[in-house]
RNA sequence: GGCGGCGUAGCCAAGUGGUAAGGCAACGGACUGCAAAUCCGUCAUUCACCGGUUCGAAUCCGGUCGCCGCCUCCA
């Protein structure tokens, strides 16, 4: 079995992956904090784990992989988002966690094994608090328990940062109750108006960090094979994590820390405080969700991904054409009577030794990193090769090409498995398509189709010049028609919806 | 200031020592009544810039410039 490998952060470099334990692989992965609608950056770190979390699933098998997602539902912003409304906060997470769910399954992402929330794992929390605070890591003050940094020498190991270097920096006014302004809240003691929790000190909820590490090992393991998030999670929350956990185990807490780079706009990172995000409800009612995915998916899972419309007109355009082949594929098939010539038969074996290569290169990308722009390079690779042949391929192939029919399909297996594209038949993407632009550009689909049948019914008594005005009327508007012996369909032009953006 | 990342054709984007994948666009051709789709061909002697190492560098080293991120909540 070839390896995976992995960048990471822990050691900046590329590393061959090696589970503890290949028959239970574990991933946890720091999901939303529930507080408003997911945005594109969001979804970038869900599709990059998910396609983490469907190679490891492939590789150590369906139930060998354990991947747990957390939801933050206990916040400083979920509070004040519930008391703006003057609902509870579990409306409010109950309200988000529903469309986070919404957005990433219309992504096509596989529900993570166990998504954990903050706020059923209270006591495992004090519980976890109370050990650190026996192993001298962290201190009660004032209702609050923090964690003493100075406790645990390895700070700073995973940010690559000291100590010193964080105290000149300073930027808030720390907590007068910390002993050093490095120490972080494990327990807030509770304030009118907040939800609170009991505990040995008191009243209180959490601070951000310890949840992570609880969810992490309680439902996952002491130590995780991978950890995973953005990052912008590296530097204090993942570090903070590791402090947490090894200063009460004394064990590695994860071996692989993964972390996928940010979605920008004009060169500057997607995000609420900047104002500058565009959820992926909005994004979805104007694009198919496939168009999303594979945008996602077409630059390296670390590099920035700076966001425009023309990215997405790119990416449903190479969608079309990647499902113009699909459908090619899908409707291969053998017979026992098929012939072919011995240049056909030639050709085909071009086709085949192309294809094989194109397997190989995908599995390689993937396992390298998860170089999903490579893999789908490789795709198109073959996509042309399809094409190019098409004329072969409509027809039932002779039984002996069968090996050629099934790498065909085994290529469009593995996008389907691994990537999640091209995942419905092409007929319903295009439907899809038309469905979603025609909306957004306020055409009337019956309207064109009545313009189709008029121009069919030109070109039957060879009007020419009647059947191109219509098609070129139709152009205008941004409907494009494609003739065909099966008659004429049309599709609309991503050019003209990013337009209206 | 500390830590980290990025800079590859018109646009997007792979490529981390052996002579520049792939997608979109553009141009020429085939096909077509004309188109579209598809196919063929063209499209970076060059990878921000300057030095260095090497038989050989987009890839390694040093420096310069530009952009971004983290150091406060953030995927």
């Amino acid at each position: 079995m070839q390896e995976i490998r992995l960048y990471n952060t822990l050691h900046r470099t590329l590393e061959t992956f090696e589970p503890l334990d290949p028959e239970q692989v574990v991933m946890y992965v720091c999901g939303p904090t529930v507080y408003d609608d997911p945005h594109l950056g969001h979804a970038r770190a869900a599709v990059v784990f998910d396609v983490l979390f469907r190679l490891l699933r492939r590789v150590y098998g369906d139930h060998a992989v354990r991947y747990i997602r957390n939801y933050t539902d206990v916040d400083d912003k979920i509070i004040a988002r519930a008391n703006e409304r003057g609902v509870a906060i579990e409306a409010i997470t109950r309200q988000y966690i529903a469309a986070y769910e919404e957005a990433v399954d219309a992504l096509g992402c596989l529900r993570p094994t166990v998504s954990p929330r903050v706020t059923e794992v209270m006591e495992r929390i004090t519980d976890w608090i109370q050990q650190l605070i026996d192993a001298g890591a962290a201190y009660e003050a004032g209702g609050c328990v923090f964690f003493d940094v100075s406790a645990f020498p390895e700070y700073g190991k995973l940010s690559n940062r000291t100590a010193d270097d964080l105290v000149t920096t300073q930027r808030i006014e720390p907590d007068p109750r910390k002993r050093s302004p490095l120490d972080f809240a494990l327990w807030k003691e509770a304030r009118p108006g907040e939800p609170e929790w009991p505990s040995p000190w008191g009243p209180g909820r959490p601070g951000w960090h310890i949840e992570c590490t609880v969810m992490a090992t309680v439902y996952g393991r002491e130590t995780l094979d991978i950890h995973g998030g953005g990052l912008d999670l590296i530097f204090p929350h993942h570090e903070n994590e590791i402090a947490q956990c090894e200063a009460v185990t004394h064990h590695t807490f994860a071996r692989y820390w993964v972390h996928n780079g940010f979605v920008r706009i004009n060169a500057e990172k997607m995000s609420k405080s900047l104002g500058n995000f565009f959820t992926v409800g909005d994004l979805l009612s104007r694009w198919p969700a496939q168009t999303l995915r594979y945008f996602l998916l077409s630059a390296h899972y670390r590099s920035p991904l700076d966001f425009h419309p023309g990215g997405l007109v790119e990416s449903t355009k190479a969608l079309f054409r990647l499902y113009g082949a699909a459908a090619l594929i899908d409707r291969l098939q053998t017979a026992p009577d098929a012939e072919r010539t011995t240049k056909q038969t030639h050709r085909l074996a071009e086709l085949e030794r192309i294809a094989k290569q194109s397997i190989e290169t995908f599995d390689a990308a993937l396992r390298d990193d998860l170089n999903t722009a490579r893999a789908l390079g490789a795709v198109f690779e073959t996509v042309r090769e399809v094409n190019r042949r098409a004329a072969l391929l409509t027809d039932p192939l002779p039984t002996a090409q069968a090996e050629l029919v099934e790498r065909l399909q085994f290529l469009l297996a593995r996008l389907r498995d691994d990537l999640a594209l091209c995942t419905g038949s092409a007929a319903d993407f295009f439907a899809e398509w038309n469905q979603l632009a025609t909306a957004a550009l306020g055409l009337d689909p019956d309207e064109i189709n009545r313009q189709i049948a008029e121009r069919t019914a030109a070109r039957q008594q060879r009007d020419w010049a009647r059947s191109d005005d219509i098609r070129d009327a139709l152009a205008s508007s941004g409907v494009l028609l494609e003739d065909s012996p099966d008659g004429t369909i049309w599709r609309v032009d991503p050019e003209y919806v990013a337009g209206r953006d």
